[in-house]
Order: structure tokens, then sequence, then C-alpha cells
DNA sequence: TTATTATATAAGCAATTAATTATATCCGAA
DNA sequence: TTCGGATATAATTAATTGCTTATATAATAA
């Protein structure tokens, strides 16, 4: 057993949430570089309100916290939530996806948020 | 990087299969001892068919393994699974729930499936 | 064979989910 | 101040989910 076990039901609603490609895959972007909205908008072929609103989900979750920069938004992983470490196991199981950020970059699409 | 790594997208769907309170319970349950339909429905506050169609994409996915025993079909994780590892480290933050067969033998309940 | 028990499958339905479009808010720049 | 860009929220809708009841299948027992 981990040394910090959660309670069933919680991991259920955790895992329920990592449990879409889009979240699964911001989450483990996240797990190495702060984000906002407007690079997974850009990443993912969908609207910026979707995005939004997964990232509340997220955000409702503890999973993730904002800090304002400017008019952006910067989402980074909360590596103090209960689930943090649950979590992590299960980003270790998952593919790297720093190529996504760096396509992002190769477009130039990544300048607008820095 | 974990030496087991799945694609992402099947990654998201083991997890969405994980995200149900039901299933999680009796993923983590199979992890300790193997058990029957009937032992799941006594068990659980819901019908037998609602614990057939849980179990059944928990087969799909091949999370499970069936065997038939007389009348009784006794399932088991599937260890061979590219996805048992992890299922394994999530398995790991959950609390045991030895406790739901105690009860159940207790109450007299197990003795049917043996 | 027939009856009984365990399980699976099918059909229908209510609740939830994830998207869309439209609009609101918040911030920095002019 | 007003404008434009970044983000959030609201309302709507289509798809998915998880349950229910009813029925089918499979194995054992009488």
């Amino acid at each position: 057993m981990s040394e910090s076990t959660v309670e069933l039901e919680s991991a259920a609603s955790i895992l329920k949430l990592l449990g879409d490609k889009t979240r699964l895959t911001m989450i483990k972007m996240l797990d190495t570089h702060d984000a906002c909205v407007c690079e997974f908008v850009a990443i993912f072929k969908t609207s910026q309100p979707a995005i939004s609103q997964h990232i509340r989900k997220l955000k409702d979750a503890g999973l993730v916290r904002e800090t304002r920069r400017g008019q952006w938004i910067i989402y980074s992983l909360n590596k103090e939530s209960l689930f943090y470490p649950l979590v992590q196991d299960v980003l270790h199981h998952l593919p790297n996806q720093d190529f996504r950020l760096k396509e992002l970059e190769e477009q130039g699409l990544r300048i607008s948020c820095e």
C-alpha cells in the first residue's frame, strides 16, 4: 500500500477526470511545463470554451492551480493535492507530450503567452 | 518514465473504466481475491445485470479474465494485460477492500460460490 | 426431462458528459 | 476611457453512461 492512501470514492472521481484524452494530455503536459489556455487551444482541435471547461473540472478537483500573469492565466499542477501522488503514478505510465509544445514553438505559436 | 509506457489514448480509456466507484472497488477486490458475480451483487446495492454490465466492460478492456466453475463464473485480474502495471500503481493508492468479503462471510453469503 | 440457480444480453430510460455558440469579464495598450 | 485579446460562464444539444426490467443461456439437481 502507498504511504498516501486516498478514499476509494474520491479516487474514482479523480480517475474519471483523468479518463478523458484531452484532460489526461493536459495533465501530462503540465507535469513538465506550466501552460496557458491559449496553448491548449492551439494544441487540441477544440474550442476555447471546451478547454476552459476541462480546466475548470481539474481546478475544481484541486489538481491544477492558476496564476494570473497579465492577461494570461498560467496553469500548473498542484503538487500539494492529496491526489498528486496518485496522479504522478499514473503519469509515469504515459509517453512524454513535450513534442506538442515543441510543435507550437516551431510554428511560432507559443510566443504569445510569454 | 515507467518501464511499460502505454499509449495515452488507451490509458485514458482504462482510467475511464477505473473512474467508476463500483468498478474501481471490484478491481481492488479482485487484486486480492477472485470473485464471482453473485458476490459482487451481494456487496453492491445494485442489480445483477448492472454488475454483469460493469464486468463486461472490464472484460472487454482485457482487465479481467473469467473461468467457469460449475454454474459460477469466477473473475480474476488479468495479470497479462498491457495495463496491469498501470492498474497496480493505481490500486496501491486505495484502501484494502477485504472487509467487504469478510462481511459477506459473516452473513454466510459467501458460501454459495464455493 | 423439468426446475432452479448463476450469469448474460437486450431494450428502454434518466442522468451525465462534452461539445457548440453566444456572451460576459478581466486586463493591458492605445 | 475605449479597444482588443485571453479567459470564463451560460445555454443548448447530441452522445454516452449506468441503471432498470424482461428475457435468454448455461449448468446443476431433482
